[in-house]
DNA sequence: GCCGTTTTCGGCCCGACTGTTTTCAGTCG
C-alpha cells in the first residue's frame, strides 16, 4: 500500500477542492465549508488516521460527516473520487491564475470560459497582444494593473520570517510617527500581532482625528515604494523591501474595534461576529450596531469589544478560533507565559565551539537580559559540526565555568552558569558523547543535526532513545526544520510527548528566527499530553538572547503558561527537576 | 458542507476600495 497521506496533503486537496468550486461559480457556502476543513486540518497536530481510527474526525470543529467520509477515502485509497472529477472540469493552470493579484475566482473563471486562458503566461500574453480589450470588466486601467500584478506574481517573494517582520513593522511604525504628529497612536496588527512564525504583509494601526493627513503621510513615506490602493481611511502600499503594508486610520474612540479587526485572525473574526449576532449586535472595525437600533457600546479597548459579548479579552496569540471562546466563556483562558517570566536561557554557543563571542560575553549578555542563571551548551565533537568539543575539551571547558562563576559569587552577584553541552543525536538515536562525559555535566540537551529525513518510524524511535536516556535533561529543536528550506522529521509527537512526560524530558521550543521548532499546535498538542517545555535562544552570539522573544510567541500560541516552561522556574527547582 | 443558549432547517461576518459603471461586482483582509 502507499504511503498514507500527511495532513497538509490531505488540506492541499481540499483547498484546491474550494478553489475549483469557486472558480467553477458553485455555492460559496459549501466552498467556505471545504476552505475551513483545510484550515482546520493543517494546523492538526495529531494525524488524520490516528484522528480517524478513534472516530474523531468529526469532532475536529469545520469537519462533519461528508467531509470525513471524503478524509477516509483520501487515507484508505490516496485519491478522492469526487476531487477528481471536480479537476477533470477546470485545468490546474486556470487555479494558478488566483496567484495573480486582484485575480479572483470569478474573473479566473471568465478568462478560462470566455477567452481560452489557462496559465499566467498565456494571460500575459492576451494582455500583451490586446485580447483583453473590449471584454467586459477589462478597461485600459484594469489591464495595465493585470500587467504590473502578473510581474509580481511570477517574482513573488515568500513570506516573511516573523522576526524580520517584527523589525520592519517597528521602524515603519517610528517612521510613521515621525513624519506624522497627527498620529496619537500606533501599532502593528494582524498575523505579526498573533505571533505567527511567517507574515504575508504588515497591518498597520494608527488612532488620529484626522484619517485623511495620516493616510497621506502614510502613503508618502521615504520606505514606501509604490500605493497600490489609497482611499479616506485604509492604505495599502509596498515597501521597497517587498513587503506588503496596510494602514487604517481610526478615530481613537474606536481604537479596540479596529485592533480587533485587523488582528485577525479570520477565522476567529467570523466567530467574533457570530457571537456578536447571536445578542442583537452586527460588528465592523467601526464598532457595534446594535439590530435593534439601541445605544452604541463602547469600543476604545479590545476589553470593551470583548465584553460587549460577555467575555474576558483574549490574548492576540489564541485568536485562531481553535477553542479560544469556549475556554473564555468557561474562565478557562490559560494565563499565558510573558517573556519578563523567563529567568534563564538553558541553550547558548560561545567560542568554544562555532559561538562568536566568549563564555563571559555570553553569561554577561544573559544578565543584560535580567537573568538569573544560564546553560552553556556549546556543540559535541561530531561529524559535520564546528569545533565540537570532546571529553577533554568540555573538562577544560568546566575548570573555566567553574572561575566565572566562582567571581560572580565572590563579586556578590547572583548568577549561575550551569555547564552543559549540546551533544549530538546520531542517526540511531545514540550520543555523541560517553555517559561519564554526560554525567558530570550541569545540564545535557541532546539534538538531532543529521539524517533529518528518516522515515518516521526511525526518526522517532531515534528521538524517544535520545529521551530515554537518564542524562538528557532538553531535548533540542526537535525536528529540525527550517521555516521555507526544510520540513523536518516527522515524528510521532504524541509518542514523543509521553516519553518526555514519563522522563521528565524538557522539549525545546528553539527560538531561532527559522526554526522555532517546536511549532506552536506542536507546543499545544505535548502540553495536553503533560510534557513540559524550555524557550531556549541557542545564540551564538550575544545579540542573539533577543531571539527569545519568538519562542515566547509560538509558546503562547501553544497556549503555554510560565509553570510549563522550565524556564521561568528559579533556579533551584530546576536543579531539583533535572536531579529527579 | 457545517452547525445549533432562537435553529436538525435555514441560515452562514462585514466593509473599504477600485474600476467600469448608468447602480455594482469583484477582490481583499
Amino acid at each position: 500500500m502507499a504511503d498514507t497521506l500527511t495532513n497538509r496533503e490531505i488540506a492541499d486537496v481540499f483547498t484546491t477542492i474550494a478553489d475549483t468550486m469557486e472558480v467553477l461559480g458553485e455555492d460559496v457556502f459549501r466552498t467556505r465549508a471545504y476552505r475551513r476543513a483545510s484550515e482546520a486540518i493543517a494546523d492538526l497536530p495529531v494525524p488524520l488516521a490516528t484522528l480517524r481510527a478513534q472516530g474523531e474526525l468529526i469532532a475536529v470543529p469545520g469537519i462533519g460527516k461528508a467531509i470525513a467520509d471524503k478524509i477516509a477515502e483520501l487515507l484508505d485509497t490516496g485519491q478522492l473520487a469526487f476531487y477528481e472529477r471536480l479537476r477533470a472540469k477546470v485545468p490546474a493552470g486556470v487555479l494558478e491564475l488566483l496567484r495573480v493579484p486582484n485575480v479572483g475566482p470569478r474573473t479566473a473563471g471568465r478568462l478560462y470560459t470566455e477567452l481560452g486562458i489557462t496559465s499566467i503566461a498565456g494571460l500575459k500574453a492576451a494582455a500583451e497582444g490586446g485580447k483583453l480589450n473590449g471584454v467586459k470588466g477589462f478597461g485600459p486601467k484594469t489591464v495595465a494593473t493585470l500587467l504590473r500584478d502578473i510581474a509580481a506574481a511570477e517574482t513573488r517573494d515568500q513570506r516573511t520570517l516573523l522576526f524580520e517582520a517584527l523589525r520592519a513593522a517597528d521602524s515603519f511604525i517610528t517612521a510613521l510617527g515621525a513624519a506624522c504628529p497627527a498620529v496619537q497612536q500606533a501599532t502593528y496588527a494582524g498575523s505579526l500581532r498573533r505571533g505567527r512564525e511567517t507574515i504575508g504583509d504588515l497591518d498597520i494601526l494608527a488612532a488620529t482625528t484626522e484619517p485623511g493627513i495620516v493616510v497621506q503621510a502614510f502613503t508618502t513615506l521615504p520606505l514606501v515604494a509604490r500605493v497600490e490602493s489609497s482611499g479616506r481611511e485604509k492604505a495599502t502600499v509596498f515597501l521597497h523591501n517587498g513587503l506588503q503594508a496596510d494602514l487604517i486610520a481610526i478615530e481613537p474612540a474606536l481604537w479596540g474595534a479596529a485592533l480587533q479587526h485587523f488582528t485577525g485572525s479570520k477565522a476567529h473574526n467570523i466567530r467574533f461576529r457570530e457571537l456578536a449576532l447571536a445578542r442583537g449586535l452586527s460588528f465592523s472595525e467601526h464598532g457595534f450596531k446594535p439590530l435593534s437600533g439601541g445605544a452604541a457600546l463602547p469600543c476604545a479597548t479590545e476589553e470593551d469589544v470583548y465584553a460587549a459579548i460577555g467575555l474576558p479579552w483574549i490574548a492576540p496569540e489564541l485568536r485562531e478560533n481553535q477553542g479560544e471562546f469556549e475556554a473564555a466563556a468557561a474562565g478557562r483562558l490559560p494565563q499565558l507565559v510573558e517573556l519578563d517570566d523567563i529567568r534563564a536561557d538553558l541553550h547558548m554557543h560561545s567560542d568554544w565551539s562555532d559561538g562568536k563571542a566568549s563564555i563571559r560575553a555570553m553569561a554577561e549578555a544573559a544578565r543584560a537580559q535580567g537573568y538569573t542563571h544560564m546553560a552553556l551548551t556549546d556543540h559535541s565533537a561530531f561529524l559535520g559540526i564546528t569545533n565540537g568539543l570532546d571529553g577533554e575539551r568540555l573538562r577544560q571547558q568546566a575548570a573555566e565555568v567553574a572561575a566565572l562563576n566562582s567571581d560572580y559569587a565572590t563579586s556578590g552577584i547572583s548568577f549561575r552558569i550551569l555547564h552543559g553541552v549540546e551533544v549530538d543525536i546520531t542517526a540511531d538515536g545514540g550520543l555523541a558523547l560517553p555517559d561519564d562525559v554526560l554525567a558530570a555535566l550541569d545540564i545535557v540537551v541532546a539534538s538531532p543535526h543529521v539524517k533529518l529525513s528518516q522515515p518516521p518510524e526511525q526518526a522517532t524511535e531515534r528521538l524517544l532513545r535520545a529521551i530515554r536516556n537518564p542524562h538528557v535533561d532538553i531535548l533540542g529543536h526537535p525536528t529540525g526544520r527550517l521555516i521555507g528550506s526544510r520540513p523536518g522529521s516527522e515524528i510521532d509527537l504524541d509518542a514523543i510527548a509521553r516519553a518526555a512526560a514519563d522522563t521528565g524530558t524538557l522539549l525545546e521550543i528553539n527560538a531561532g528566527p527559522e526554526r522555532l521548532d517546536l511549532d506552536a499546535p506542536s507546543v499545544r498538542r505535548v502540553l495536553e499530553l503533560g510534557a513540559k517545555l524550555t524557550i531556549d535562544s541557542d545564540a551564538h552570539h550575544p545579540d542573539n538572547l533577543q531571539w527569545l522573544r519568538l519562542g515566547v510567541l509560538t509558546a503562547r500560541r501553544g497556549w503555554a503558561q510560565a509553570k510549563d516552561v522550565a524556564n521561568t522556574w528559579p533556579l533551584a527547582t530546576l536543579l531539583e527537576w533535572i536531579a529527579a
